[in-house]
DNA sequence: TATTGGCACTCGGGGTTGTAGAGTGCCAAT
DNA sequence: ATTGGCACTCTACAACCCCGAGTGCCAATA
């Protein structure tokens, strides 16, 4: 179902939904008649409003209203946007400033990132961590706790730590977990953990695995940790008070619904996870997913590369009437800037 | 500035304030008279009220209606509970269960105490650490990341684990990283970051440093890293959505500036910080603070002991409107349940 | 045939007015 | 000291009206 436009209409639409943006009210026909160069009359605007309503894109609050754009019509404006936007240089400046400051340790990133995504646009800002299994294996370590009660530390190629409680069948001594951390490390680093993982079950189908003590500790260990790491994406959201500011937000219970989601954030990685996983920056708008959470915001989205690791994601949400613009070119900056960052300090 | 009131008086103020917690309506005369049993009629309370209300424990909101408390009344209403407040057995029943799966490691207790306090009280729960200084090492590590960059890991006796970057003079092979590691857990294990600085600095003091690069190496790391550490105390927040379903935050703007609050935290923590260090629990009424941003807001807080480390803060945060006996045993039964627990398991 | 000016119509927002109800303060009676 | 009674006050709510913005449609026009 392509809708085709003529030139003007097209002109009429993008007009429509950007001086909606800007002011939040309804645009007239008279207000649209003056902005276009080429004086058209009001009445011939509205003709155009008529059909460009009939085709779904524009919505009238109430019979005698201006028109706003639907979601339908947010994604055409969208769709047609330039695709290198510009930054503003003070903006420019800010990201190259605070980027550089960057230890380089990934877990410092994952913490500024979405705080500049979200000051620099007074909306949310989110960052996504790649997926557990594409994360490169730097260190590994584990601390006894109790009885049978062990303490794993992971630590990843770009620095990111996390960790977890392993309950295990026999209790051991400290010296042999410091043994089978060591081991794994000097067996496995520079490896992703899905790779590690099939390594581990590979080692365990093997025989030898029955009579080395010592690797047989490792093997067990370093499947636990791994079968106990969640599938789960960690994500940052960062911000999410200024989703108050706008007047669009003002009815408390879509609200409530909407700090419920940022709460949970479940929902947001799997929404971002569907995602086509093309470069570029994206566009998703609220409604044209399945959550009634995000029912009037859209996200603006880039996936980013950490070194050679897969995808992780970043990225703005923000009401659907939003400066798509400003959005999507701060977007494209900080992911791009951030990728090559990354990927050369990892070197 | 002590207020006496007779027993009737105080009778009528506490009817006043639990009718209002209850309906959130202003209580009038009436409802306050056919509460009471010694039959008094609307009239005399009328009297009773007018004299609270001068000294300052009731409000009218406009002349025609009902009375509701001052924060000032509040403060009388909470002081003048009977100290052991019951716990539904239901509600114990669920945190029994909850407390019971823990296992034993402090960052899962931290997570699930304010999940625990948000979902009973369906209000905001929260948790506060104990001071940085008095965690007691059990484990710490050191991860070369780059030239000059290193990531150090240090784990708590009661399993809490926290990591920061460092930047360094030097640059250290990962092989000497794990020696410094090493001996500062065999040298230190056991005692609290703050003796361990002490020892640390008496160390460098001392002569032999200079001339044994192991124990330079140890030393110089482990200052580097407790001085890195921020002395600000950890803090977790949950259920933060569930302060908008009271309706004395449909105003936006107030909630605005303090769902702000509750991202910067800060605040909340010197606030508590601040606190009296008594056993048992506590209430703040949130105007007694001089942050405007609470408000409307009241904090139920009980300090908590760790093993035997200073004491950190759990405790619930809601409306001032709130139900007091409700909230009060409930904080007062989880957290000496998570000391009984924590220190017993310690052993 | 596409465009335009004109005109009647519609609808929401804001201000005004009226009314019912809840609750008080005070006073005189008990 | 307590109480019934009464006049008074104030809010919340609904009804109403009117202005202005904007539309849809039609007949006139280039």
């Amino acid at each position: 179902m392509e809708i085709v436009l003529d030139e003007r209409a097209r002109e009429i639409l993008k007009d429509i939904v950007a001086s909606y943006i800007l002011s939040g009210e309804p645009v007239g026909s008279r207000t649209i008649a003056k902005l276009t160069r080429e004086g058209l009359s009001p009445a011939s605007v509205r003709n155009v409003m008529a059909d460009l309503e009939e085709m779904g894109l524009l919505a009238q609050p109430h019979t005698s209203a201006g028109r706003i754009p639907t979601d339908k019509g947010y994604r055409h404006y969208v769709d047609s946007l330039p695709p290198a936007g510009r930054l503003a240089p003070r903006d420019r400046l800010v990201i190259d400033e605070d980027l550089a400051r960057l230890g380089g340790e990934g877990s410092e990133a994952m913490e500024l990132i979405p705080k500049l995504l979200s000051r620099l646009s007074s909306q949310v800002g989110y960052l996504i961590f790649p997926p557990i299994t594409e994360a490169v294996l730097k260190h590994i370590e584990f601390v006894r706790l109790h009885a049978r009660k062990i303490l794993a530390i992971l630590v990843d190629r770009s620095g990111v730590v996390s960790h977890r409680v392993l309950e295990t069948e026999e209790d051991y001594v400290q010296d042999d977990l410091e043994k089978a951390g060591r081991y794994l490390v000097a067996e496995f680093s520079g490896l992703t953990l899905g790779e590690v993982r099939q390594r581990l079950v590979r080692l365990m189908a093997e025989e030898k695995a029955a009579f080395d003590r010592l690797l047989k500790n490792a093997v067990t260990l370093g499947t636990c940790y791994l079968d106990a790491e969640p599938s789960e994406r960690r994500m940052v959201l960062e911000g999410t008070t200024n989703i108050l500011k706008h007047p669009e937000f003002s009815d408390v219970e879509t609200m409530r619904r909407l700090f419920q989601t940022f709460e949970e954030r479940h929902s947001l990685v799997t929404l971002l996870d569907r995602l086509f996983d093309a470069p570029g920056v994206q566009v998703v708008i609220g409604s044209e997913t399945d959550d009634p959470a995000l029912g009037s915001l859209s996200l603006v989205a880039s996936s980013y590369r950490l070194g050679d690791q897969a995808n992780g994601w970043l990225g703005i949400l923000g009401p659907t009437r939003m400066e798509y613009d400003r959005a999507v070119a701060l977007v494209e900056y900080i992911s791009s800037h951030l990728s090559s960052l990354l990927t050369r300090q990892d070197l």
